[in-house]
DNA sequence: GAATGATATCGAAGCGCTTCGATTCCGGTT
DNA sequence: AACCGGAATCGAAGCGCTTCGATATCATTC
C-alpha cells in the first residue's frame, strides 16, 4: 500500500502539497505539480478511500437500491444500473448495489455509516417507506420513479402522461376514431409506482381533447387475460382499431390473439406500445413504441444526485420526454 | 453522526470496548454487552465505514466487475448480480459495483484504494487481461467463468462440459442416433470465454461414449444464419432427430424452421438448449434445457471471497453440476 | 526600500475507528 | 496471607488522508 506520505517523499514536497496537488483546492506551482504526478505514476499510487472517506467526510460512493427480483423489465433495470455506474465515474463516484429488500433499515445503514454520500433508489412506490427515513436522516437522494408525495424530493422519471398523450395522438393522426388501452394489472394501478395511472389520465385527456372514443382495461398479462379483455373491448366497441399498451407480457398474447381473429396488423389494427426499444424490436411485426429512457433516467440521476452534494438543492422533479418511434405495428386506418 | 464515543458515553463505557463488543474480538461481561447494545439502539448508531477500514484495514465491501452492455444473457448476468449482493450481506458484505470496461485500470484503481476486499469478476475471457494485474497486486479474486490458464486462481463456473454431455445422454436415453449441436458464433469460440468449447468437448465426448452419430456447428444466431446450418445438417445427416442448442438467439429460429419444414417437435425433432430457465419458459414448446445457475453461481464466489479474506486459500476451481430438466420439447425418438 | 498582497508550501491537528499493551479485579492456589 | 492467572476493561497510539492556519517567497506599489 503507498500512501500519501510515500508520495510526498518521492516528490520532495510535504504530504499536504500532494493532497492539494490532487483536489485542485490551493494553487500549485505547475513545477510541483509535474513532479507530484511524476511520483504518482511512478508509485503507482491511489488514496486510500477509508481515509480519504474519515478526514475529507465523502466518500465518493453513491448508493443505488435496486428491486431484488422484478421479472418485469429486467433489461431496463439493468440498463439504468449500468448507465448509472458510467455516469458516476464521470464524476469520480463509484456505486455501491443495494437491494430493495434491504427497506428502511439499508437506507439507515447508508445514512448513518456514511459509506454513501447519496442514495439513489429505484422502484419507487406510491407511498414507499423508505421516503420518510430519507427525509429524517437528510440524506441526499434521487427517486427514479414517482411517489404521491415529492415535496422536497428530487425525482426523476419518464413523463408517463406525456406518453399517454402521445399514443393517443400517433393514432389520431393516423386517423383512428376508436382506441384502447390495455394496462398493467388491477394492483399495479394501486399499489405500484403510479406510472400506469399517470398513463392513463394521459390517454384519457388526449382522447378526449381530439375527440376519440377511448377505453382502457387492465390487464394480467397472460394469454387468457389477454383474451378475456380483448373480447370485451371488441364487444363493446366493435369499431376499435387502434390499441396501445402497456404491459409488456400482454404483448405477444394480443399480437398473435390479432392475428387469430383475423385482424392484420398494421392494416387492419395499429398498436403501439410503451416497452423498452428491445422488446419493440423482438417482436413480430416490430413495434411502434415510446421506449423507456432508461439511460437518460440514470444519467440524469447521478447528475440530480451530484447537484445535491453540491449544494444545488434544486429538488425537482425531473419528466423526460417520451419518444414515440414508428415501427411496423401502426399505419393509418384503412380508408382513412 | 453518531460516534462510538458518544456510545461509549451513554453506555458509560470506553471507545474501545463498545469496539470489542461490536467485534467480538475479547470477552466482555454480559451486563457491559446489554448498556452498550442498548446505547447503540438508542442513538441509532452506525460506525463510520471509512474510519473502520482505515484502522481495520478492512472496507467491508466487495468489488463486482460485470459487462458493461452484454445483449447476451441480460437476465443471468442480473441474477448472478443480485445472488451476489444478497449472499454478500450475509457477511456484512456491500458491493460496489464496476463495468468491465474499466478494465485493467479498475482493477488497479480497487487493488490500489483498499475500496473493497476482494474482486468478483464476471464474463471472464480465456485470456483476460484483468488477470495479470490481480496476480501482479495479488487481489483477493473470484472469477466467474474459466479463463484458460486457472493456476492460483478461484473460478466458479457451470460445469460446461459436464453440461454437453448430460445432453448427449438426454437424447441416447430417449433413442435417438443422430444429433446436432447448435452453438454460439465461430468468433465466441476463439476470442471468448471457452464455455462455448468446454461444452462441446463434452458432448463430442460423450456422442463417441454412446456411439451417436454427432456434428456440430457454429451459428450467428440470426434466422438467416440458422436457416443456412439447419440446411447443411439436413443435408448431411438426413436422419438427425436431436438438436442442442446452446445460443440464445438461435431458439426462436430454429424452432420456427422446424416447424415450417414439417418437422413437430418434440414427436419428430427434439430440442435441448442450455439457457436460463426463463427462456426455456417462455418459448413454445417449453423447452427441455440445462439451466444456468446463476444464483449459484454468485452465492459461491462470494463464499470463496469470503473463505480467502479469511485467509483460507484454497484456490479452488468450483465447477457446479449441470441440472437438466426435461419440458415438452423432447421425446422417445419415433418407433425407438 | 519598506509595506503590501498574492502565491506557494509546510506542519499539525483531527476525522472515528481498531488494537495492543497495561491495569484492575476477581476467585482459586499454595 | 501472599500469589497467580484469567476475565473484563481502559487508554493511547496510529491507520492515511484533508484542511486550516502559519510561514516563506516574491513581485508590486508608493
Amino acid at each position: 500500500m503507498v500512501t500519501i506520505a510515500e508520495v510526498a517523499r518521492q516528490a520532495g514536497v510535504s504530504p499536504s502539497t500532494v493532497s492539494y496537488v490532487l483536489s485542485r483546492k490551493r494553487s500549485i506551482s505547475e513545477d510541483t505539480r509535474r513532479k507530484v504526478e511524476a511520483a504518482i505514476d511512478a508509485l503507482g499510487y491511489h488514496p486510500h478511500a477509508g481515509a480519504r472517506a474519515l478526514a475529507s467526510n465523502r466518500s465518493n460512493i453513491l448508493a443505488l437500491m435496486v428491486p431484488l427480483r422484478s421479472d418485469m423489465y429486467v433489461p431496463v433495470i439493468m440498463e439504468i444500473a449500468m448507465a448509472v455506474t458510467t455516469e458516476a465515474r464521470e464524476y469520480d463516484q463509484d456505486v455501491l448495489l443495494l437491494t430493495k429488500d434491504e427497506g428502511t433499515g439499508g437506507v439507515r445503514r447508508i445514512a448513518g455509516s456514511g459509506i454513501a454520500d447519496a442514495i439513489i433508489c429505484m422502484d419507487v412506490e406510491l407511498d414507499d417507506d423508505r421516503i420518510p427515513v430519507l427525509r429524517e436522516t437528510s440524506t441526499p437522494a434521487v427517486l427514479i420513479g414517482l411517489p404521491a408525495d415529492t415535496d422536497n424530493l428530487t425525482c426523476v422519471d419518464l413523463d408517463f402522461d406525456a406518453t399517454g398523450a402521445a399514443c393517443v395522438d400517433h393514432l389520431a393522426d393516423l386517423g383512428h376514431k376508436e382506441i384502447a388501452l390495455i394496462g398493467e394489472s388491477e394492483a399495479v394501478y394501486r399499489r405500484h409506482t403510479g406510472f400506469a395511472a399517470r398513463t392513463l389520465t394521459g390517454f384519457q385527456r388526449r382522447a378526449a381533447e381530439r375527440g376519440l372514443r377511448a377505453v382502457h382495461r387492465t390487464c394480467e398479462g397472460t394469454y387468457e387475460s389477454t383474451a378475456g379483455v380483448l373480447a370485451r373491448i371488441f364487444e363493446e366497441r366493435p369499431g376499435t382499431t387502434g390499441f396501445i399498451v402497456q404491459n409488456e407480457s400482454a404483448i405477444t398474447p394480443l399480437l398473435s390473439l390479432l392475428r387469430l381473429s383475423g385482424r392484420a396488423v398494421p392494416e387492419d389494427t395499429s398498436v403501439v406500445a410503451i416497452c423498452p426499444d428491445q422488446v419493440a424490436l423482438q417482436s413480430s411485426p416490430r413495434l411502434t413504441s415510446v421506449s423507456i429512457p432508461a439511460q437518460e433516467m440514470g444519467r440524469q440521476a447521478v447528475r440530480h444526485a451530484m447537484a445535491q452534494l453540491d449544494g444545488n438543492h434544486h429538488h425537482t422533479l425531473t419528466l423526460l420526454p417520451p419518444h414515440l418511434t414508428t415501427r411496423e405495428s401502426s399505419a393509418a386506418v384503412a380508408g382513412g
